[in-house]
DNA sequence: GTTGAGCGTT
């Protein structure tokens, strides 16, 4: 029912919410976190977007090469992390 | 007060 996609390249600033807002003017967003390193509590500059999973290819098609925050971000399908 | 390829927590 759901597919996480795979956000790369992002600004430092970036924040969960930041995603959140950029990708819900495309479809709906389930969940929206930016994965920040645990030590330092600093962003690492990627994060990950849970989407339905008919609305995958159009987010990717939709926000992959765009601008967010200043930067260009990549759009990909995450790996299961099972 | 930094950095820049890569795939994350409950």
């Amino acid at each position: 029912m759901a597919r996480t996609l795979y956000i790369g390249n992002l600004p430092w600033s970036t924040k969960a919410e930041d995603l959140e807002e950029a990708f819900s003017k495309y479809g709906d967003v389930i969940n929206a976190r930016v994965i920040s390193d645990r030590e330092t509590g600093r962003s690492r500059g990627f994060g990950f977007v849970e989407v339905n999973d008919e609305d995958v290819e159009k987010f990717i098609a939709a926000m992959n090469g765009t601008d967010l925050g200043g930067r260009v971000i990549s759009v990909n399908e995450a790996k299961a992390r099972e």
